[in-house]
RNA sequence: GGCCCCGUCGUCUAGCGGUUAGGACACUGGCCUUUCACGCCAGCGACACGGGUUCGAGUCCCGUCGGGGUCACCA
């Protein structure tokens, strides 16, 4: 089998969203599984409507998620020369023709065709007629009448279209510029592309396509036509990939998510990158069509979260913290590490878990209180505990570790004749201002001596001993 | 409307003629526990419908219904 070469072919017209993400993170894991290339087009030549930004943007996300083309990207725009060249080649072999139909003329039959509620094809009527020196005109190609063409699509399967349904369709228009289902040919062909990976919106244009590659006497590639992901209109949901890291999306999450959505291995549900590229195959990929679950894409985000080693979370978190408040915060500092360690369990997206380690790092009497854990926990009876607890921590400092903290409160405990109910609460809510967190010991281990014992005095200020 | 594709829990899916139709998210209950999470256990919940073929159909065929795509001098 010759080496596979595939290709993501975006038009910079817009941002990179969900489904454009899916369709080249298919082509590239098809080509890393297959040891291929994976190439990038950028399909510029819609001049209304595509900007630089938008190109620059597209490739800002796919090195996000960590797709980088194998070769120089090809700008379509670049490549009129090849275009025409492939143009003349049909004329010189007669299977193009002028059509002098006006744009009015077009609209008109086709509102005919509508009002009489029988279906439009362009009705042939300018094949074979003279020559109109002066008279603008665009160039159709000659579709075959007769018979029908088939693609075996690796994911569709065997798609048979009856040729008398294939339009001649313009190739060029009356400026010489040649559309999308021509150059389209042209260049992948010129890229050397084996397999054709795109959305199904492409299915019905590709029996047209086959057909001239076979007036162009190009190979044919093989195609793959993936289902569209429903549903992808609003909000997050329509954002380009730049939404969802600014969301606190992990590049791996995400990557995980629309892979699975369309694409299964079994009853996996968790893979690394790793393991997308060495299990992926265009063979288990369905050819229904799927809607965004953001929850489970949150629960995915979560996982991934877990399974990233906390050096790694510290610094993707450092520019959340940054957002959230801590524009000085950098990743050395001595908080941050073991701040991550003990919240990896806790969220599901780096903006939340930014959110949720604040009180890590605000200054022990900026610390705010949630008013009701307040009131339920700070009680008057609990402060006089936390205070003596307090005095007991201050003196016991020299083993400031988890154990060593565990420790310490066991005594305490004990000593007083207590319970470790009747404090952890109180403790919690003095140390973080709310009544969820993690472990007492492994958040004061974190705090460290000073600031643990001065949160506990601070909280209990209210009640004068 | 013509043509094409699709149709398993609410959602993502496993299934490839014989299964108590499995897993995941969400939801509900429980366990763990100093809280919140994580984790674990349990529950809820689906083969769109109708005909065939077959000893036997979620799996094969046809029809109906439903969903999507496409019918540009856009890509």
């Amino acid at each position: 089998m010759p080496q596979v070469r595939v290709r993501f072919a975006p038009s910079p017209t817009g941002v990179l969203h969900l489904g454009g993400a899916r369709t080249a993170l298919f082509n590239y894991l098809f080509a890393r599984h297959t040891g291929g290339q994976f190439l990038l087009r950028i399909e510029d030549t819609d001049k209304e409507r595509s900007t630089e930004a938008f190109t620059q943007a597209i490739l800002e996300d796919m090195a996000w998620m960590g797709m980088r083309s194998d070769e120089e990207p090809v700008v379509q725009s670049s490549r009129l020369s090849a275009h025409r060249e492939a143009l003349q080649q049909l004329i010189d072999s007669g299977k193009v023709y002028k059509c002098y139909c006006t744009p009015e003329e077009r609209e008109a039959a086709r509102q005919k065709a509508e009002a009489e509620k029988t279906s439009y094809q362009y009705d042939r009527r300018c094949l074979g007629k003279p020559e109109q020196p002066g008279v603008p005109f665009v160039w159709r190609f000659q579709m075959p009448t007769e018979g029908e063409t088939v693609v075996d699509d690796l994911v569709q399967g065997r798609v048979v279209t009856p040729n008398s349904e294939l339009e001649d369709l313009v190739i060029a228009r009356q400026d010489g510029s040649p559309l999308y289902n021509f150059v389209v040919v042209i260049d992948d062909a010129f890229m050397g592309i084996t397999h054709v990976v795109r959305g199904k919106d492409h299915l019905s244009n590709t029996p047209k396509q086959v057909q001239i590659y076979r007036a162009l006497g190009y190979p044919e590639p093989v195609f793959a036509h993936l289902p569209l992901i429903l549903g992808l209109s609003k909000r997050l949901r329509s954002a380009g990939l730049g939404a969802y890291r600014d969301a606190g999306y992990l590049p791996s999450a995400v990557s995980n998510y629309i892979a699975r959505l369309g694409w299964s291995h079994g009853d996996q549900e968790i893979f690394t990158e790793e393991e997308l590229i060495e299990k992926f195959d265009l063979a288990d990929v369905n050819r229904a069509e799927g809607a965004l679950n953001l929850d489970k894409m949150a629960w995915l985000n979560q996982q991934h979260i877990q399974m990233t080693p906390p050096e790694q979370l510290a610094a993707l978190l450092v520019p959340f913290l940054q957002k959230a408040g801590f524009p000085e915060m950098s990743l050395d500092h001595p908080r941050l590490l073991p701040a991550v360690a003990t919240m990896r369990a806790r969220a599901s997206t780096l903006v939340e878990m930014a959110e949720n380690c604040r009180f890590y790092f605000v200054d022990d009497d900026a610390l705010e209180i949630d008013e009701a854990a307040k009131g339920k926990h700070l009680t008057q009876e609990a402060c006089a505990h936390l205070r003596a607890l307090a005095d007991a921590l201050a003196s016991t400092t020299e083993d400031w570790t988890e154990a060593g903290i565990e420790t310490a409160v066991r005594q305490f405990i004990a000593a007083q004749n207590l319970q470790l109910k009747h404090i952890a609460q109180p403790c919690r809510v003095a140390l973080v201002g709310a009544p969820k967190g993690p472990g007492l010991y492994e958040t004061m281990a974190v705090l460290g001596p000073a600031s643990s014992v001065a949160r506990l005095r601070l909280a209990c200020s209210h009640h004068n001993p």
